[in-house]
DNA sequence: CACTTTATATGATTCAAATCATAGTCAGTG
DNA sequence: CACTGACTATGATTTGAATCATATAAAGTG
């Protein structure tokens, strides 16, 4: 999924897929195209809520710092998907970084001129609505999941939700792996190493392979009950 | 916050407060009032999203158990505050339970009555999102407390949240603190005892009183970075 | 008012995972 | 092609919190 001109990059994007051309258009003017180079922050924690994104190309991590430091990732997105979005609707500082993983392309629409267009656009302020409270299910689900179960359980949960996403194939480090599952890399590479044993992923550096995506769920879903 | 007449309800709720009279009336021909007793369960994770509700009267949890049948709290509501909107807006299953804490009055509106509603009313739409936005920065934020902190920040962190929304005294068991914490019924107790001894909070059986809110942040925000 | 239930309190023990330590392996770079 | 840094691997040790076990106190109930 890439496109180029800023037209056809929103025209794919999940939130304005419904739009005509000549909405399309208006919007592209509103748009601006930024390029960044892999590991660059695209804004912070804490910046203020100045632009809303999309991506273009590339792939964007939004993260948030432990008070020790450690990283947390809450989430990946891709091309056609929307990031920044809570600042910008509560006008409120971003509460978390967004960082590029790859080399990446957005595009940027001023928070102001966004909200105004949004105003006129119903089916686009529903489509918000949808994605937001599909956000928001993944993240109550998760936090049951940190709150309630083991780190095994937790890091298949992790690898299904983004199997769900990305395919069998995923292409994150033990220590990306670590950071989303709310563990150290250590313990990340140990569940992936028994994991492995078990023939139920493939692991190769930089990659998780899923091979049974069946056992893998039922680590997810339930312990063993005996 | 306590009114009588759905009309009255409606209009002091957080969503529908831009609404004029007649657009009240016509929401209120849709919506439906039901009572509860203390500890029904107004909807069940899995149910089908037939309703979205705003609570009228009383207090209403939401929870999601774990593999193991351990409750965890996603979140309190009171008068005014909307719930089961995840699974309208998404047309899924009710993605957690929602089980009344009082006696408890809510309204209802039928899932398509509210989609219908929402076309025509861009300005209910856009606060939805305002909603749903601060919602989902709350639980990104929790996320990272529960991947990266221990116990004893989580719980401050907790009782923050809380006494901005209900003020000082919080009128909750260890119990409940405990299933928002993400931790054991002992385990919060002890907790809660040493933040006692310390002068932090005073406690009484079912519930909590922040008497230092100050030195709670300070728990809450930073490990006693030595 | 006796009796049951629910909440708080605290000690002892266990356990999962973090931390500390060391080493091997692969990829990129000058 | 040697070298550096990032990634994976594994062992040893520590530790925070869960679990198990009682006990007391307050609130609700017949």
């Amino acid at each position: 999924m890439q496109f180029s001109g800023k037209t056809e990059i929103l025209r794919h994007s999940s939130i304005f897929s419904s739009l005509h051309d000549d909405e399309l258009s208006e919007l592209t003017n509103l748009a601006i195209e930024k390029s960044f180079m892999p590991n660059e922050f695209i804004f912070w924690d804490g910046d203020a809520p100045e632009w809303f994104y999309i991506v273009a190309k590339g792939k964007v991590k939004i993260i948030k710092h432990s008070s020790l430091g450690k990283e947390f990732i809450i989430a990946f997105f891709g091309p056609g998907e929307m990031f920044g979005e809570v600042a910008v609707f509560e006008n409120k500082p971003y509460p978390a970084s967004a960082q590029t993983v790859t080399e990446t392309k957005v595009i940027g629409i001023k928070r102001e001129d966004f909200l105004s267009f949004l105003v006129n656009w119903p089916q686009v302020a529903l489509k918000i609505i949808n994605i937001l409270a599909g956000r928001l299910r993944d993240a109550q689900s998760r936090l049951r999941d940190l709150a309630g179960e083991r780190v095994e359980q937790r890091l298949a949960s992790v690898l299904l939700m983004l199997s769900a996403k990305l395919g069998n194939t995923l292409p994150f480090t033990r220590q990306e792996i670590a950071d989303m599952v709310g563990t150290t890399t250590e313990t990340a590479i140990r569940v992936t190493s028994h994991l492995k044993d078990r023939g139920i992923i493939r692991s190769v550096r930089g990659k998780v392979i899923i091979l049974d995506e069946e056992k893998l769920r039922l680590l997810a879903e339930g312990p063993p009950r005996v």
